[in-house]
DNA sequence: TATTGTTATACTCTATAACTATA
DNA sequence: TATAGTTATAGAGTATAACAATA
């Protein structure tokens, strides 16, 4: 709907230089009290499982935009840690499923909780700012509801 | 000035979601007519070396927010591409300065016009929309002009 | 002594290609 | 034949620790 600007390209530096001067703090310092130190890609892979809702490892290839050997490494360190668990799917036995454990699923809330607190950028803007830049992340994404 | 909301974690996640999706497609792509195939990395190493700007690699560090030993490995391998130089400082001889070559620069500013292109999710957004994502990160990134 | 960059090491992330098991 | 996931392999990204050169 819109046209190549000026501001595009600004913008994707923009996004980018924030990314990559973010990724190391967070949220993937989620170690503190937790014994775990996961890395970024492990953090993104944790919050993708909702709990009580098993995703298929094809389906998590498809949102990282990745070969699906890829999910295999990460969904291997993940289970190694106890966080998640693999399941043959009962209607397609070649499918795997994944879902968190307890221990996922709890640390999975920590990381959420961690992301809403202060020590986050993002909560240096204004709650209009929020709202706005959650609109056009959605847009981008191509989520509308979630 | 702002203060934590749901929003806060919600734009956090969209963004890292909106980041992974799009980082295997570009600006790291920008192969084509190029035999280069860059990484993201070094994609965006490419762009915060602004021509006829050295850069120290200690500052160059510090923007990615990571360790100087990991500095040495991506330039060395954008110098063993052609890409950038290593320069001794005159003033202290401790730091090198990174300097794109001709060959550099030219791709760039390729990439930064393929950044501008259609192909690009960003320029769906309206162009108020656009200037308002690039007032957002620049809040975030803590730049006030450039 | 402190700082800049390098080297050695180890682990994670990522893609490609070949494979297994299901469908 | 096609699809889901794995394995093997190779290269890139990342951090820690020890080191050299310079300040």
């Amino acid at each position: 709907m819109g046209r190549p600007g000026p501001d595009t390209s600004r913008a994707w530096q923009l996004l980018v230089k924030f990314f990559f001067a973010q990724r190391s703090h967070l949220p993937s310092s989620c170690g503190g009290e937790d014994v775990e130190q996961l890395s970024p890609a492990q953090c993104h892979v944790l919050h993708l499982i909702e709990p009580d809702r098993p995703l298929p490892m094809s389906r998590l290839a498809e949102t990282l935009s990745c070969d699906r050997s890829n999910v295999t490494g990460l969904v291997d360190r993940l289970e190694s840690r106890g966080l998640i668990q693999r399941r043959t799917s009962a209607s397609d036995r070649r499918v795997k499923v994944l879902q968190l454990t307890r221990e996922g699923s709890r640390l999975r809330a920590h990381l959420l909780k961690r992301m809403t607190g202060r020590s986050l950028p993002l909560s240096r803007l204004s709650l209009d700012q929020q709202r706005t830049l959650v609109t056009i992340l959605e847009a981008l994404v191509g989520e509308k509801e979630r």
